[in-house]
RNA sequence: GCGCCCAUAGCUCAAUCGGAUAGAGCAACAGCCUUCUAAGCUGUAGGUUAAUGGUUCGAGUCCAUUUGGGCGUACCA
């Protein structure tokens, strides 16, 4: 519908050529008196014209040719707006259309053919995820599915550093532990990891290996035993929320296949790079930012920018149109650096869509919870999700722009009341689950031409709020913001709470009871997709 | 000091390239179950969108300055 207006419109243009001046638009109006659609169109060329934006809109619309059977009326509104109202029978076809694409409804093929990845968590394997990971997880997970839900062949991957100085803190924080389990009176270092589930690696080991790793370990052991352990446990807590990753691309492998030194040959041969002080530095003033930073050390050990930006290049050569990178805004400061590099390196940065998101504060009442891994008095994801459920979590963390600080009470996130929205969609799902048991029992069936059968005002606000569902799909994917979606269900649910009481099924005469239920299927099935899109399960009962 | 991000109702948050009267939930108050799930519905109250100035037909949204907060500012990641 929305390209048959436009269509439209583009006929209008040939004989207004100025409407080609401007992009034209069309909004869902948020008040119904404004119709179905409105465009803003005459307003944006009213300067350049030197018109008045009324005369421009009246004269746009005297050459709308449209098809009396889909639109019912286009008129003109102060200060310029053009509005569309469609007719009852055109918006009324949005059940069946509903129901015949059943769990596909809201999917769309404009971006189709197209092939995106998606890197989050990426957490480095130094301990269990923290609440802060969750919420980096369950939006990266979420805008990977509204990625799909628009066409992208999506690829969600997990990159992580196990080359560096940190993995050897983490080795040596079990050593500690391990040789503090032998009996050992040593001190376990204030900067080491200070966490209980170190000590139960250096448990595991010690029954594996009784005490003969006090001297002759093999040289990794406790770094490589570490990592596979905490990695194990990582993976089983994405999982327990719904998440699976396609790659888990790691930096070891980066050195182990030559991309680590083909970048930095890169770097050197094009002068990107230079030496100083033992140190090998990149050239990122030259590159629009603020100093050079250093990409080898004089250790001769890479800092992170390198494995990062030769992993990025990797990103680029598996072809990928949209590459979208998902950090916590602890890490603002650095992607800029690795853009800057990948540009100089001639990549084409404008595919990569960098995503910030913000921190996750926990407060436990009114007290704030400080968290630090090394510190280990962090709430671990997996606790969140014991103490609140798979749904709960992952629609708390959808809830919000990812931009904005979020504030998590665990106190309140316990609750399974109420206060806890994701309950009322759910709720709504199994009441229409209900309904239909019941219409059943009762012998009422679907209708196939339900428009008649519809009129009341809490009715067709149900039918453009479903119509309106693909197109929020789009809007939310295209703009990687998931809480459009829980905004809108609410709205749905809300919208079908308000009709279930006020516009009863059974017993009202057979025509309008049919073309009612059909109506709640067809609301029944958005709910579900919508939750299907952020991961939350949609229970036939509750 | 510098960089990025944030500031909307008592609380937690929405608001589609800048659009029409800034919306929900929770909390508060008043109602609604002999009838399809009351985890629901109806109503009341709650706002100078942190402040000031600017851009324009029109600003929560864009620009400048200020205030308050978060995260960075490494030869850590």
């Amino acid at each position: 519908m929305r390209s048959y207006v436009q269509l439209l419109f583009d006929v209008a243009a040939e004989k207004l050529p100025y409407l080609n001046e401007v992009p034209v638009f069309f909004d869902n109006p948020k008040q119904e008196s404004h119709g179905d659609l409105a465009c803003n169109a005459a307003m944006m060329l009213a300067k350049n014209l030197k018109r008045r934006p009324l005369d421009i809109a009246n004269e746009i619309v005297n050459e709308l040719k449209f098809d009396s059977s889909l639109i019912e009326k286009i008129e003109v509104a102060p200060p310029g707006f053009i509005n569309i109202k469609f007719t009852h029978g055109y918006i009324s076809g949005i059940i069946n259309t509903v129901l015949n694409k059943s769990d596909s409804f809201g999917k769309s093929d404009l971006h189709s053919g197209k092939k995106a990845i998606v890197e989050f968590v990426s957490a480095n394997p130094t301990g269990p995820l923290t609440v802060g990971h969750g919420r980096n997880a369950v939006s990266g997970d979420t805008i990977a599915s509204l990625l799909e839900w628009i066409g992208y062949s999506v690829d969600r991957e997990y990159y992580f550093n196990n080359a560096g100085r940190q993995m050897r803190v983490l080795g040596d924080s079990v050593k500690f532990r391990y040789l503090q389990l032998l009996g050992e009176q040593i001190e376990f270092p204030e900067d080491h990891y200070q966490g209980e589930y170190i000590t139960d690696i250096a448990r595991k080991l010690h029954e594996q290996y009784g005490d003969t790793l006090r001297e002759n370990a093999p040289a990794d052991l406790f770094k490589d035993t570490a990592e596979k352990e905490i990695f194990a446990d990582i993976e089983k807590t994405l999982k327990s929320i719904g998440i699976v990753f396609q790659t888990y691309y790691n930096e070891n492998s980066l050195y182990a296949d030559g991309k680590i030194d083909d970048v930095l040959k890169q770097f050197k041969d094009n002068n990107l790079s230079y030496e100083s002080d033992g140190a090998t530095w990149l050239r990122l003033s030259e590159m629009g930012q603020d100093a050079d930073k250093v990409i080898i050390k004089s250790t001769g050990e890479p800092t992170y920018r390198l494995p990062d930006i030769a992993y990025h290049t990797t990103k680029f050569n598996r072809e990928y149109d949209l590459i979208v990178d998902l950090f916590g805004s602890d890490h603002n400061a650095t992607y800029t650096d690795v853009l800057a590099g990948l540009k100089a390196l001639g990549h084409d940065t404008d595919k990569i869509k960098v995503l910030i998101h913000q921190f996750v504060t926990i407060m436990q009442g009114k007290e704030i919870v400080k968290m630090s891994t090394r510190k280990a008095n962090f709430i671990t994801l997996d606790e969140l999700i014991a103490e609140t459920g798979r749904d709960a979590v992952r629609y708390f963390f959808n809830m919000r722009s990812i931009t904005t600080h979020l504030n998590f009470d665990l106190e309140i996130a316990k609750k399974q009341t109420d206060e806890n929205p994701v309950f009322y969609l759910q709720y709504a799902h199994a009441r229409i689950s209900s309904i239909m048991r019941m219409a059943e029992e009762q012998k009422i069936g679907f209708s196939d031409n339900p428009a008649d059968g519809l009129s009341h005002e809490d009715e067709i606000r149900l039918l453009r709020k479903l119509w309106q569902f693909e197109n929020e799909v789009l809007i939310a994917a295209e703009n990687f913001e998931p809480q459009r979606i829980t905004v809108y269900l609410e709205e749905l649910a809300a919208m079908f709470h308000r009709f279930y009481t006020s516009c009863r099924i059974i017993g009202s005469e057979k025509a309008v009871a049919e073309a009612r239920l059909t109506l709640s299927a067809a609301v029944r099935q958005t709910i579900k997709n919508g939750l299907s899109i952020l991961g939350v399960s949609a229970p036939e009962r509750m």
